[in-house]
DNA sequence: ATCTTATATATGACTAAACATATATAAGAT
DNA sequence: ATCTTATATATGTTTAGTCATATATAAGAT
């Protein structure tokens, strides 16, 4: 399973809690490409570490509740050097948005643009925030090794979101047109 | 749900059995933008005709299974448009193959480059299926109001494939570089 | 004074989807 | 002769993911 890839991922630089894996992961770098509950992470977490992946320490706060923090394991290690060499599937593809559109013959031109244009702004908004992430570009000279292939992550986003956006205009112009 | 107004909707055209919408719609017209397991197609038929949108009549067949024939009623032609008119959200997006990249930093640059060229083969394998769905072109003389907005969700497919193969070329060259 | 937000973990209940398998018959291939 | 493919429907089980809610405290906002 890739969430519980990622979270291991993660916690190969740091430990973390599943708190910050939450807030600070999934809500913020990997966003883009994976996205996951609160409730998920937590079981996910107990699971890892019922597998001997991670494993976790209390740390007691006074002011505010305390925090497990998990560390990923020697056998968390091989797992995720092991699964980064599998061949990963295609994702599968379920696009709500598509299937309107292919049934959308019944409706007016009007409505029909309507949605379209409601869906371009959706993605404009999507790909604002993609470029909103702060990673350095290839050529810039803070780029390491690590930060590459995560900004190639994020390229993959914006360039599909680009796509996305340019079919988008087509489809409202060609609308238009009929 | 989506397979459920997507059922809706290819029942709107004719009447069909699970058998076909499975073989003749989901694993072909609609399958580049939503795929559907057997089990879950049938059951979701159950669930529609519970809810009034559908009804069945079993024709019996004397050399092969006995059919059960699905027809969509009024009340099912009123979800349709309803639905059609309702806002679908942005699909959430888990791509495992993200997942791997991004923390591919760790592996040596061949292997990197092996998956992303792996990756690849198995994204041009499936531009050269959605090129191979026999949908008319825009300026197509053969061209109707519903097979229109068919062709826009394919050319939707076609185009995030294309994106999708042109990244990938970019990243395997970025590698090569380094 | 009261409400919201941030910090932090956990569980119950549910839905969508995936995977496996059962049943039944005929045609065609090895 | 035996195996596979096509036709056809159905169910049991499991996994992944979603949504709601519970608990607890402090800081900041209205």
């Amino acid at each position: 399973m890739s969430l519980a890839h990622a979270i291991l991922g993660m916690l190969q630089k740091q430990p973390m809690t599943g708190y910050e894996l939450k807030t600070q992961c999934f809500d913020d770098s990997i966003a883009h490409f994976w996205q996951a509950d609160q409730a998920q992470i937590y079981r996910t977490l107990d699971k890892l570490a019922e597998q001997g992946f991670v494993e976790s320490r209390l740390e007691v706060q006074e002011d505010r509740p305390n925090r497990k923090v998990y560390s990923i394991t020697d056998a968390g290690r091989a797992e995720v050097h092991r699964w980064l060499l599998t061949e990963q599937p295609l994702p599968t593809i379920r696009e709500p948005f598509l299937v309107q559109l292919f049934f959308a013959g019944q409706l007016d031109n009007t409505q029909i643009i309507a949605m379209l244009e409601q869906q371009l702004k959706a993605h404009e908004q999507q790909l604002a925030t993609y470029r909103a992430i702060p990673l350095p570009s290839f050529d810039n000279p803070n780029m390491t090794r690590e930060l590459t292939f995560q900004r190639m992550t994020l390229e993959a986003g914006l360039s599909n979101e680009q796509a996305c956006i340019d079919w988008l205009r087509d489809c409202i112009a060609h609308v238009k047109r009929m």
